[in-house]
DNA sequence: AAAAAACATTGATAAATGATAAAAAATTAC
DNA sequence: GTAATTTTTTATCATTTATCAATGTTTTTT
């Protein structure tokens, strides 16, 4: 199940096999029913999960009580709260299996070892945060210069399979809309 | 003009100060008028700055062709086009100095060597990704579940001297919506 | 297979924000 | 210090999106 992750990491990095492997062996898999929660709000992120197989989401739940995505991973990404994990503070956020999925995680304690004794780990984790620094990068772009309409255009355009594969209700609050306003905007184009 | 740096990077790091003094001597000082540009749309962004005095900003052309904001940093923050920077591709964005700023910038090549080779420095470059993915994640989630006006009055509880010193143009600009619409929210509240 | 729950669509209306224009105020340049 | 420029405010109108309500559809549960 963790040649999913070799591959991957291979992939970014031509590091020698071994040493991927070494980082790789430290995670462990794991199956997560749809709508199955990972990580509560208030609690520590103790975790960061890849996923093999079907989709995961990061939310929070806004003043007026709604659900709003942050972030989707889809087959082979990462995703965690970062700054709970960073810092074991609790999170506001919660993390969901939106489909059923299998995922491989890894502890902070295997996390911080690895990181502080291995380059590669470091190296691998300097990437994985410049890739999450530039996606919400594009995300917070999409959401100072468009309308709903367009950034909507643009998420069909860039990142279909999440239009796709997920409900309306979980596009709607990624997009920060309402499902009703989504429903038009399909509707129209 | 280094010292505000050191010491800067010593409240962060409880690290010998010699190797705080390797690291913060790559920096240049430079001084930038309002209005200045630092860095231009198109080119590769080749430096990294530390604003020692004033603020700057980093700001992108939307497709109307408007200016809007993405960061602004203010006395001892970092600014740059982290991706263009990473990747040294060319950027998407214009970096300007808001007010007349005194600034220290440290270049690419020096900064990737002293990554490469010391790991305080590789430390150093974790923790502003760190706090440069937690700053965009805040915005993110702000635009998520706010309004424009409780983006505002989030601004203002967050960060006021953003909204004190600057124009209604820049932090309109960076709030995401109109001069007309901010002058509108800071008359009722 | 039927019942229940969750999700999606549509319409009517309201609220928020944008666009445009013009005047007032502040800043900058000469 | 005055003119020129830029910025801010105010008003009106247009557009976008949210809200509420009703109905239809799909999915899940039993």
């Amino acid at each position: 199940m963790t040649e999913q992750l070799s591959m991957y990491l291979q992939n970014l990095f031509q590091a020698p096999p071994h040493e991927i492997d070494t980082f790789v062996s430290a995670f462990k898999c794991r199956e997560a029913k749809k709508n199955e929660l990972l990580v509560l709000k208030d609690e520590v992120c103790r975790h960061t999960f890849f996923v093999c197989q079907g989709s995961v989401r990061a939310y929070f739940i806004t003043d007026e009580g709604q659900k709003a995505t942050r972030y989707i991973a889809l087959e082979n990404q990462f995703i965690t709260t970062i700054h709970s994990f960073i810092s074991q503070a609790p999170t506001n956020e919660y993390i969901q299996a939106v489909e059923n999925s299998v995922l491989l995680s890894i502890s902070y304690t295997d996390f911080k070892k690895l990181v502080a004794e291995t380059t590669l780990a470091k190296n691998l984790y300097i990437k994985q945060l410049e890739v999450a620094y530039v996606t919400n990068h594009w995300r917070l772009e999409s959401f100072l210069k468009m309308t709903a309409g367009q950034r909507y255009g643009f998420l069909l355009k860039t990142n279909p399979a999440i239009i796709q594969r997920l409900s309306n209700r979980i596009v709607a609050s990624y997009l920060g809309i309402t499902q009703e306003s989504l429903s038009r905007l399909k509707g129209k184009k």
